[in-house]
DNA sequence: AACTATTGATAAGG
DNA sequence: TCCTTATCAATAGTT
């Protein structure tokens, strides 16, 4: 692409290979520019001329640390010590230990149920019963703690009173609900 | 540099833009190489297209680890250190995550419930009995289901029996705690 | 995936 | 280093 046709292999002539590097040097950056503008491309390129001079584009979507991330995912060459290897495994297992938890807090507030088997469900069930039983003596031995010092608030009071309705309402449903079977 | 010139700006025909990444794409890698010879440059290529492949040419005379060693000196920015702080980060984060979720299973378990207040205490019964109002449903719909299959298996319904006496011995004892205020 | 008209990149020269 | 320009290379649109 010029005057004359060239052969792939080093210039000799150092003064004529610094032009050319400077000049294709500039292609290749602004190739990669257009590539990530057309093709919606990320692009991480560093290039260190014979001088040492260092140039470089990053897609301006991402970063550096991220295409490296990327890199490393991808082609699981390993490009950090053993350090980050180690941070990086703590990450997945802590994320792993967190999804676990949440999809037992779901199951113990009802939801993502339909997917559990019968065993799952039944020992879904005796653990709820046992939380409720917990909390329930807890808040009996709060009243009493409370007696004991003379100092149940009147509107704690009432508040109690109107849930343990609801919950004994509650009961008496479950009740209906379990002499159909 | 086609049959006809075309402006810098995202293909938005999605099958154009893969066709046009694949073409500038090897164009790109083309010109890492040539100018890695002629000039004794040392280039670091990587690609992502938005399929998520990657693409990367690395000089032949080094490595990636190297060239990022490079970086780091030519343009003083840390990426190890940076990549290290970003991962301390996200352990932390998830970690907290993580503290809180077990603290919330632990109260609906009915552990570590003694530090809660009144209204905590309440707040966590409502959970409990939702919960616990959703799986009993649940099975209802399974024994249902199952009864209208005729496929009812011994062992299943002689557990279940088993598991709902206890459950209505344990709302009898809730009730006297009730009858008890 | 191949073709080709056309644009784009650049080698050599000033 | 920058400008010019002849020439080669890349590629956009087409088949």
């Amino acid at each position: 692409m010029g005057r004359g046709k060239i052969e792939i292999k080093r210039i000799e002539n150092s003064s004529n290979r610094q032009v050319t590097y400077s000049k294709r040097k500039n292609g290749i950056l602004k190739k990669a520019k257009e590539i990530t503008v057309l093709c919606d491309a990320q692009v991480s390129l560093i290039i260190f001329g014979s001088s040492g001079k260092m140039h470089e584009y990053i897609s301006p979507s991402t970063t550096l640390i991220d295409v490296l991330a990327r890199y490393h995912k991808a082609s699981g060459k390993r490009l950090w010590d053993a350090k980050h290897e180690n941070l990086s495994n703590e990450i997945d297992r802590v994320k792993k230990e967190n999804d676990s938890m949440q999809i037992e807090l779901r199951h113990l507030k009802g939801e993502d149920i339909n997917s559990l088997n019968y065993k799952e469900l039944m020992a879904l069930e005796e653990a709820l019963d046992n939380g409720l039983n917990g909390v329930l003596n807890n808040i009996d031995s709060c009243n009493f703690y409370d007696a004991g010092q003379g100092k149940i608030l009147e509107d704690e009071n009432r508040e109690l009173n109107f849930l343990l309705q609801q919950h004994m309402a509650l009961e008496g449903a479950r009740n209906m609900h379990g002499q159909w079977i």
